[in-house]
DNA sequence: CTCCAGATTTGAATCGATTCAATTTATTCA
DNA sequence: TGAATAAATTGAATCGATTCAAATCTGGAG
């Protein structure tokens, strides 16, 4: 329709009015009379006024009123991937709340996530950190913007973050199991470091550089060992998260001499693809093997057997990230969030 | 760190140049000498200059560089529905690949959908119009922004759309089971009006206000038609897409004195409900009975046995979509993409 | 040594609103 | 009726960049 664009100025010089009245007629309506808001209104209208242009009012204002979620991966990951999704939807629920627009910005091509990064009209990130953090931190630094990292992978404490518990969560997980009666383990991890898949020895797992799988990894020995299991005996698969790998994983569990009466998973996903991998070799869940997941994605309550696993507190984790990046409060330093166990059916104590 | 803020202004002082050719060292830097610009360079990073600010840049140079997708819907929706996220993806497939941003946009209240359409930085919008197309489509106008609309329910030609072929599709499903045997079908419909659920009339459908669901009846109808069935004798039974009513659809439906061998689901979604339901009765399928869906969501190919279903070129709508809105060159009236039949393992010959 | 085309720089205008101190108008009260 | 006070309106400054016509600088030809 119009085409040469309309201003707020031309509807303040057509209505009579100076640009300031017209201006609070949009945006602070009570100050103005009626009569003459009335007027302006209807001069609007009549213009084919589109309402005071964003474009303008940031300038002015400041505020975007939307967040950027970012990550290293290709867009399509925060559609595909069961953790990230549970997070944004935990995430779109408080932005939702509050009125404030979310953004999605990514790239697995480190020159296109910079530019995605640069250009993104937004008042601050969440940084999701499952992979790549260093660089997407370091990136997100140079836009000088609040924004907080999850699950980051390091421990730098110069880095404001929200993660959750890992080592209690998987300390609570192991007990769990071991309460239960269950004495042979296997562990099915995900990435100690880029590129690696396969048995993982202790000394590596010490030294991993991935923080998240190397504290879970020391919570199932921490509680293993009070139930006088050693870490030496205790099997370690490393696996990246994927179907192909984790197959290859449990072959190799349940390869031994005496094989696990219980799987550790690291992640919901490897646990859902093993109770398949179970069943398709005619074991069933938990009557011969018990499975624990770590995440509490939505989808290990819609299948059956469900899942027990470590639930994240999504909403609370989601929360206070978004909390931190719209009040630029971030946390001065690591902040830790508790996981809770959610018993389901793919647990239980061991045949005699 | 930096607490007022540092502006280019500041930048071209300190280096001693214009501001207009500080702007250039930014935005085009070939035009200025080398040395100049290394000098200016430095002086910025000296200072802790953060680059140009988008939104000083915004107000000059017009775009966002952002496009927004709609919807009458709680957030979480985009990650929730199997059909929302399969076109998400793609669509921000598309984006990644030419560098725009993606907002997400959306409210199950009107109002506040309303606010957040209005304050939306973004260049143009995908409106996914399952529900409450008309609302969306109405708020937007106002906008005075590029906009296409997605699964419009809604056959005014004014309003820019890409669709799917409903009708054809459905012939075609139809078809293929009616080829492989088939006499006795049942259609498990979604919604043809709002909040009904149940058996639903021939006349009602014809004047069913979603002309979607309505579309697809009338494809199924249309091939059935060939094979000597009469649309008064098949039963067609509404739902609203969720497990309650697609449970209540398959009892009605089975409780027939001659129950059907071949199920007409108007999504996968439906489809892939009904498999759960013909198992958990003991039915096999396909060698009870028959089963295609509707839409082509990834989950359809992920289970056992496979969907068979009339896939939606989700890249192909979404590369249309996107280059519509980013190029202001939205379709002047409806235009309509096809959907091809994906032969997988819930369709067969019923048996003798 | 002068002149000129081409390469760089400059400075001011512009994008479209918001904001606030100052001014004008309306209302209240003695 | 007039002063004091409250409410509404104005106009200019401002946000932070980009843009472009005009001014200045170069180097090479004549």
């Amino acid at each position: 329709m119009a085409k040469g664009t309309i201003r707020l100025a031309d509807v303040a010089k057509a209505a009579g009015v100076s640009q300031g009245t017209a201006s609070n007629v949009f945006s602070r309506p009570d100050v103005v009379r009626e009569e003459v808001r009335e007027h302006v209104l209807e001069t609007a209208r009549r213009l084919g006024y589109a309402g005071p242009s964003l474009k303008g009012r940031l300038l002015r204002a400041g505020k975007v009123n939307a967040i950027g979620v970012a990550a290293v991966e290709p867009l399509a990951y925060f559609f595909d991937d069961p953790w990230a999704r549970a997070l944004l939807a935990a995430v779109s629920q408080v932005c939702d709340a509050s009125g404030t627009g979310l953004a999605l910005v990514s790239a697995k091509d480190r020159h296109k996530l910079d530019w995605n990064i640069k250009s993104a009209l937004v008042d601050g990130f969440i940084l999701l950190c499952v992979e790549g953090g260093e660089k997407l931190v370091q990136l997100t630094r140079e836009r000088q913007l609040p924004f907080v990292a999850l699950a980051l992978n390091d421990e730098d404490s110069s880095i404001p973050s929200i993660s959750v518990d890992n080592l209690g969560g998987a300390a609570v997980a192991a007990r769990h199991l071991a309460e239960l009666g269950h004495r042979r383990f296997g562990v099915l991890a995900t990435e100690f470091s880029d590129d690696h898949v396969g048995p993982a020895g202790i000394a590596e797992i010490e030294r991993a550089i991935y923080s998240t799988s190397r504290n879970r990894a020391l919570g199932y020995w921490q509680a293993l060992d009070a139930f006088g299991i050693r870490r030496e005996t205790l099997p370690i698969y490393e696996t990246i998260n994927d179907k192909p790998s984790v197959e290859a994983g449990l072959e190799y569990l349940f390869s031994a001499p005496e094989p696990p009466t219980a799987i550790l998973a690291m992640s919901d996903n490897i646990a859902l693809l093993t109770i398949n991998w179970l069943r398709a070799r005619g074991l069933s869940v938990p009557r011969d093997v018990s499975v624990i997941g770590f995440d509490g994605v939505p989808e290990g309550g819609m299948v059956e057997p469900g899942l027990t696993t470590m639930a994240q507190p999504f909403a609370e984790i989601a929360q206070r990230a978004v909390q931190a990046v719209l009040h630029d409060s971030m946390p001065t330093e690591g902040e830790m969030i508790g996981v809770s166990l959610i018993v389901r059916g793919s647990t239980a104590a061991p045949k005699q």
